[in-house]
DNA sequence: GCTATATTTCGTCGCTCAACGAAATGACAG
DNA sequence: CTGTCATTTCGTTGAGCGACGAAATATAGC
């Protein structure tokens, strides 16, 4: 049951919920994540521990950088089965359809100009 | 997205579970979810009116009793189909296995019996 | 070894939410 | 219509959670 009830409740956030569908085209590091979402690093790197946690997330280590990705075996059958239906409904909404369009255009920028951006100096 | 995420966080909580795992044998009214959930009246109320608002539950009044029951027609179809899926997964824990149990002493009493055992005075 | 950089951890603040009891509502029984 | 009883609404309290900034950790490049 508390296994479940962490995949619920990690679910039960817009943020998180937006961090998911935007792992549906593959992983991502937190950098983008962080643009995306427009919160700071250390509030994005708190959803992502949550979702890892419920083992909705995994994540992997290539230099500086951390990548996250969608889970592919999860706590339960049913999650397995639930998370495509839950995260396709939730893709078809605007909020969705807007990161969409926004993360094209943070893909487009090399990690290293992003990341320039978002913690630079003037 | 507001719609998915009011059913989200009604599912987000454990009384709320058990409450759409005892409705999944047939309607109940009130006073058998607050013997079974063993909470105050008032609490399992507003639990019934956060399933209701989620459109997760309906309800149907008989006299002095309200009946609620699983709803059929859902904010989205993923919600539909995902809904069963989780249920089935939840029911199979031990807590809904207790709640299963104690809720077919809860019903062979009868509704008079039960409130007045949970409300009378002594 | 330094320094810069990407991410996480920690401490704090404000807000949401679950719990309760008391009071209000609505329906039946006499 | 009056009292009783099932349920809801309201107001309050305490716990959990999301947000941030500052500090800690870890890696790359010089």
């Amino acid at each position: 049951m508390q296994d479940i009830m962490d995949v619920l409740k990690a679910l039960a956030d817009e943020t998180r919920l937006r961090a998911l569908c935007a792992l549906r085209n593959g992983e991502l590091c937190v950098c983008r994540l962080v643009a995306l979402l427009d919160l700071s690093p250390s509030t994005v790197s708190k959803h992502l521990s949550i979702l890892r946690s419920a083992r909705l997330v995994e994540s992997r280590k290539d230099g500086r950088w951390i990548y996250y990705r969608l889970a592919t075996q999860f706590k339960s059958r049913a999650i397995g089965k639930m998370l495509p239906l839950l995260l396709a409904d939730v893709a078809d909404t605007g909020r969705i359809r807007e990161d969409k369009k926004q993360l094209k255009k943070i893909c487009n920028e090399s990690a290293d100009t992003l990341c320039r951006r978002l913690f630079g100096k003037p």
